[in-house]
RNA sequence: GCUGUUGUAGCUCAGUGGUAGAGCACUUCCUUGGUAAGGAAGAGGUCGAGGGUUCAAUUCCCCUCAACAGCUCCA
């Protein structure tokens, strides 16, 4: 007899050999029809794999994480056989499962795979899902696996199979179809239940453009018909939200080839989102205690090379700006650091006067790949909210847990419920490639870890992604329609006090290195508000609306008395449009709702005999007749702090 | 940067080897209307830029730029 420890903490004693789905057999019959595959001591095996000696288990659903990624894997098999049964010949890549599905590289040959054929291998897919075919799992000797992969005619299988070593082959069978795999697998086919083809794409072999160019066939499934409806309702959803689009409809930003790519234009009505913004974060930074720079969009070379930005970076950034005369270069700035750096080093510093916080809305510019340009996303010359805290390692502490607090504050002020905190830490094996002492990352590790936890974040951790100089804190938060983006940052940073031999003077009256904090809540505003539009769909609260109100006319007649109201509206610090265009109501009041104008204040015969205004809201509808003064009070309650 | 797709009016898109069309937006006129599109007329384009084939190119070919999708990258 064995002992296994479910995730509740219970122990159970079953026979030597049992599996993940005698095991869920055993606790209910429900479970065992869901059960996916089973983790043991950590690792996700197959639900049918023996078990022999004491462990914990876990059994994995559509529920986990891991549990879809081996659902998804297996599909991705089911799309292989399906191709290879309609398409003889063809030869396989890699098929992994991804976030949200999967994809399989494939060699079609001559065969120009499109569209067309989507439907055609989505129906093959549910066909062959039906049979319920069984995953099983084969340990094949190095060369029984050259010997099939030979005479199956496929060399990217024969690629893989070379780099492996021989006793750790596995090959996973379904029906008909045998695959190079090291799984685990879902037991059987038939849980596949929905399938969608996504698109196709272009892929190197092994991601390198030196190979051949392989199609990937993108897909998704689904345990349940109604999920997929559900996700591609949601694919829906994203398009009708994409920010390129919105932006241009609600004439945020625009580009110019002539002003080059990925620098975006500001239009008026995008730049009052901006200046809301800022100003927003403006005043709860100087509650927290922060100071307000101002530093120029350029830099001497010597600023970068110090940082050691120019060594790493230099060659794949904007090229030097050369001044007429001496040997002069200047370098467009891709960072605010190293000027804040020389802000902080421009005297001598007490340990009094510790943590200093520099902030600024500092423009920089970075070349980033043409490829990689990306509506407002991804751009090469953005705003960052920066902030550079400099503080003494016993305050890093302290220091992070304000740095959360405000950046709670800004996500619950955008509306923005729900995030995760990813702590990335030192590669636990390597630490040879990081800067800064053993005892102040440990310190700084720590430190983050705890107040992460002391601050109630739902964290998880990523060892090896730290910077070189330091360990972070990146927030993860999840937009309307559950996508995920990295947001805020908060970075702990060793290196650029050491390049830039910054000190402050301590009690002892010795000099000590301060430690730097990078920090931005929205990271850039162009991301940011990319993000935030596309969250919303362009349904900004009100004390962010471009235009929050439109004064529309009944008729001509009315004209006077709508410019009054306009008038006491734009007095009292609102802002909006007046609309006295020749037109009906009824297209007034569409075009208002399409131009996703929060408030509608409608004036004709009645509200100007009783000096009064109709009000209707965007999205909602007729709010009734009311006073000026009434409409004043909506707008406070919805604005409250922000306006 | 690599591969593929696309580029026609301000926007969304038809179309053709014989120098272009729709809807919306815009201008003017009619209409003076009550909670998501009133009617009519008009104006608007070097068909992304450059080169080639041709009697003739927006259409075919080459090259270039940009956008889009994916790959690689991201201080």
């Amino acid at each position: 007899m064995i002992h296994i420890t479910l995730p509740d903490g219970s122990v159970r004693q079953y026979e030597k050999g049992i599996t993940g789905l005698q095991i869920a057999l055993s606790i209910s019959e429900g479970l065992a029809r869901n059960v996916l595959a089973a983790q043991i001591n950590q690792k996700v095996c197959d639900a049918t794999l023996p078990i022999q000696e004491d462990a914990t288990v876990k059994l994995l659903t559509w529920n986990d994480a891991e549990g879809k990624a081996v659902f998804w894997h297996s599909s991705a098999h089911l799309l292989a056989e399906a191709l290879e049964a309609l398409y003889p010949g063809i030869k396989f890549g890699i098929g992994p499962a991804i976030e949200t599905g999967f994809y399989y590289d494939i060699d079609f040959g001559d065969y120009k795979f499109s569209q067309e054929d989507f439907a055609k291998v989505e129906q093959k897919m549910i066909e062959l899902a039906q049979k319920k075919s069984e995953y099983i799992r084969k340990e094949v000797p190095k060369k029984e696996a050259i010997d099939y992969f030979t005479q199956k005619n496929d060399p990217y299988k024969l690629e893989l199979i070379e780099g492996l070593q021989d006793g750790q082959i596995t090959f996973y069978q379904q029906g008909n179809f045998i695959d190079l795999c090291k799984g685990p697998h879902i037991p059987h086919t038939g849980f596949i239940k929905a399938v969608k083809i996504l698109n196709v794409a272009g892929a190197y072999w092994r991601g390198n453009e030196k190979n051949k160019m392989l199609t990937r066939v993108y897909a998704v499934s689904f345990p349940k018909e109604k999920e997929l409806r559900d996700y591609l309702h949601m694919l829906e959803e994203a398009r009708k939200r994409d920010h390129r689009k919105l932006g241009k409809e609600l004439e945020l930003f625009t580009f110019s080839e002539s002003v080059g790519m990925g620098l975006p234009l500001w239009l008026p009505k995008g730049a009052i989102l901006r200046e809301r913004l800022q100003t927003f974060l403006r005043k709860a930074q100087i509650k927290a205690g922060y100071q307000e720079v101002v530093t120029p969009h350029i830099g001497g070379k010597a600023l970068y090379i110090t940082s050691g930005h120019y060594e790493k970076y230099g060659k794949d950034s904007f090229q030097p700006i050369r001044t007429p005369e001496a040997d002069e270069e200047f370098l467009l700035k891709p960072m605010n650091c190293p000027h804040h750096c020389e802000i902080y080093a421009s005297r001598p510093r007490s340990y009094k006067e510790l943590p200093l916080r520099l902030a600024e809305f500092g423009t920089v510019y970075r070349y980033e790949q043409h490829g990689e340009l990306h509506g407002l996303s991804r751009v090469r010359g953005f705003t960052q909210d920066d902030a550079h805290i400099f503080c003494r390692p016993d305050q890093v502490k302290e220091e992070f847990a304000k740095v959360i607090d405000l950046v709670q504050y800004v996500f619950k002020a955008l509306g923005f419920e729900e995030y995760t905190a990813q702590i990335s830490l030192r590669d636990r094996e390597d630490k040879s490639k990081y800067i800064g002492s053993e005892e102040l990352w440990n310190q700084a590790e720590q430190v983050i870890q705890e107040v992460a936890q002391e601050k109630g974040l739902k964290t998880t951790v990523e060892y090896g992604e730290a910077a070189f100089y330091g360990p972070k804190l990146d927030f993860m938060v999840r937009d309307a329609i559950g996508r995920k983006w990295q947001l805020g940052t908060i970075q702990v940073d060793y290196n650029l006090p050491e390049r830039f031999k910054l000190e402050y003077i301590g009690p002892d009256n010795q000099r000590h290195r301060p430690v730097m904090i990078h920090r931005a809540p929205f990271g850039s505003l162009e991301r940011f508000i990319s993000i935030l539009i596309e969250h919303c769909a362009g349904n900004f609260p009100l004390w962010l609306s471009p235009e929050q109100f439109a004064v529309l006319t009944i008729s001509e007649r009315y004209n006077e008395y709508a410019s009054e109201v306009y008038t006491k509206c734009i007095e009292h610090g609102m802002r909006g449009i007046l609309d006295n265009r020749d037109e009906k109501i009824g297209k007034k009041i569409r075009d208002a709702e399409v131009n996703k104008i929060p408030y509608m204040i409608i004036v004709g015969e009645k509200e100007m005999q009783s000096q009064t205004i109709s009000v209707r809201k965007k999205l909602e509808g007729d709010l009734g007749r009311m006073t000026f003064e009434e409409l004043l009070a909506h707008f406070k309650s919805e604005t409250k702090e922000y306006l």
